[in-house]
DNA sequence: GCGACAG
DNA sequence: ATCTTGTCGC
């Protein structure tokens, strides 16, 4: 139940000897109590390369109405590394979805969750840190192997990573792109996927990361 | 040695 | 991530 704080200030090697260290610590649950709000997190970054703006979004889980909206800028410290996207955006992550007005019964982060090299995804991470359920969606793989699911809105397959099923390919609208669905913490996959379909009734990405890439790249301008 | 490689 | 509107395809 305790914060897992640690220094953001590390190098590569140390940044993924930490994921090794705390991989463990993620719990693959079902969530307790109801979900009311979900909130979503996402980063820009800024012309002149240097600072990254995160923005996360708060909203009610069953009409997706936005409730709350909060954003954070730091100085980019870490450079992007395959594996360990992290390092470089859950500081600016953690620090927005902190400032929220309240605590959101599930949080969506745009990248990976345990598909993820050393099952220590960007969303595993940020649910960590903060102790709250995460899922993790990405527009693209990083590790493991899968089919492409049937072409309707709903359909979906298997990514196995280390012959686990690490994740889902989700197709979220007829015709589209699958979006890649993971646990990050305290939540199932299967309710993962549950709660990445219900909010993406309108477009590819669920609604909750959608707004919050576009208060992020509003605010970089 | 050659590809693959979240954002 | 980011450069970027209209346009080609189903």
């Amino acid at each position: 139940m305790r914060s897992i704080e640690h220094s953001w200030n590390v190098s590569p090697e140390e940044a993924e000897a930490l994921q090794i260290k705390l991989a463990p610590k993620v719990r693959i649950e079902p969530i307790k109590g109801a979900v009311r709000s979900i909130a979503g997190v996402d980063c820009a970054y800024s012309d002149d390369d240097g600072t990254i703006i995160c923005a996360a979004v708060l909203l009610e889980a069953e009409s997706l109405k936005v409730i709350a909206t909060a954003c954070a800028e730091k100085d980019c410290g870490f450079p992007y590394i395959p594996g360990l996207l992290s390092f470089r955006e859950a500081p600016a992550a953690i620090e927005a979805v902190s400032k929220l007005p309240e605590k959101a019964d599930i949080l969506m982060c745009e990248g990976h969750g345990i598909s993820h090299p050393r099952g220590f995804g960007l969303a595993c991470h940020v649910g960590l840190w903060l102790e709250i359920p995460t899922i993790g969606i990405a527009k693209n793989r990083l590790c493991g192997d899968c089919l492409p699911p049937d072409k309707h809105r709903g359909s979906r397959s298997k990514l196995i990573c280390n012959g686990r099923i690490a994740g889902t390919v989700l197709r979220t609208q007829t015709g589209v792109k699958p979006i890649f669905v993971s646990a990050g913490h305290r939540i199932t996959l299967k309710e993962a996927v549950h709660w990445a379909l219900h909010c993406s009734c309108e477009a590819r990405m669920p609604q909750p990361i959608r707004l919050a890439h576009q208060e992020a790249s509003k605010h970089c301008k």
